[in-house]
DNA sequence: TTGCTTGCAAAGGATTTGCAACATG
DNA sequence: CATGTTGCAAATCCTTTGCAAGCAA
């Protein structure tokens, strides 16, 4: 956590920003989770210690941390931009329980490389790609999902 | 088309459902697109030949559409629902420009393979996946990008 | 005739933005 | 003290929904 506070505090001075009491509940709240989160969610999170916080302002906070480079965006499918820890974070895919909605990070460097040859198959430089795989956990199937 | 207008039909009296010029004219709009499209691209076209459509009815049909195995619908990651045919065009996944946006269909056996067996390690049962490969097509890294 | 459909406009949910008051460097 | 930042509410974007009038079966 000390790491990723430096950074954001660099990449503030760099591009003429300040460093006010919000960003920095904002910037520990959202370092404190594993989880990825959605923005309304850290809201609610960030109001039970600072209750005079608007949510525009985690809304601008997340946006800024994504540009830092401190938090990547995620999108499953609902229209609802989720974040979760980009530092010291490697990319990775999602795999997600259409029941209980639990997710599990995997990574497949098989699935990438293959990834970036069909790619180039087509002519295509791959810059990024989003991998979504839905289905059943171990859980629910057993409760007869 | 002629197939699609038949399930369509069918699909509407299995359901109790009414025959209706504005659904015949979406669904011909729709059939004769090649490339997926969005509600509101394709409200306005529709449009143009029956200007009195509201595009709450687009709405409406290609949700009936989807429902009736005649469309599916694709996620850009930008909140706005695409619909592609369904029918005589199975799964594939999505190479998509950074730039001019162009989009390009792949099928990769070997990919679907990997994604079912990764599901399975995480005690999964794979139901569906969602793959966006992003990057620059040929033509635009021509171009210089 | 019954009850599904339509177009309209209003509502919806997530996110963004304008603005005046405020606080940081 | 200049300028970035905040909270609020209004605005935005895409999509859905309530409703009264209209139309298919």
């Amino acid at each position: 956590m000390r790491a990723e506070k430096e950074i954001f505090g660099k990449y503030l001075s760099r591009h003429n920003l300040r460093d006010t009491p919000q960003r920095e509940l904002i910037l520990d709240t959202f370092l404190k989770r594993e989880e990825h989160i959605s923005a309304e969610d850290l809201y609610d999170i960030v109001k039970k210690r600072d209750p005079s916080i608007g949510q525009a302002t985690v809304y601008r906070m997340l946006k800024l941390l994504a540009e830092a480079g401190l938090a990547r965006e995620l999108d499953f499918g609902d229209c609802i931009k989720r974040y979760e820890h980009n530092y010291n974070h490697p990319h990775h895919d999602h795999l997600i329980c259409r029941k209980c909605e639990k997710t599990v990070e995997v990574v497949e460097p098989q699935i990438e490389d293959l990834q970036k040859r069909v790619a180039e198959k087509y002519g295509f430089k791959l810059t990024d790609h989003s991998l979504y795989l839905y289905g059943y956990c171990a859980n629910c199937r057993k409760r007869g999902n």
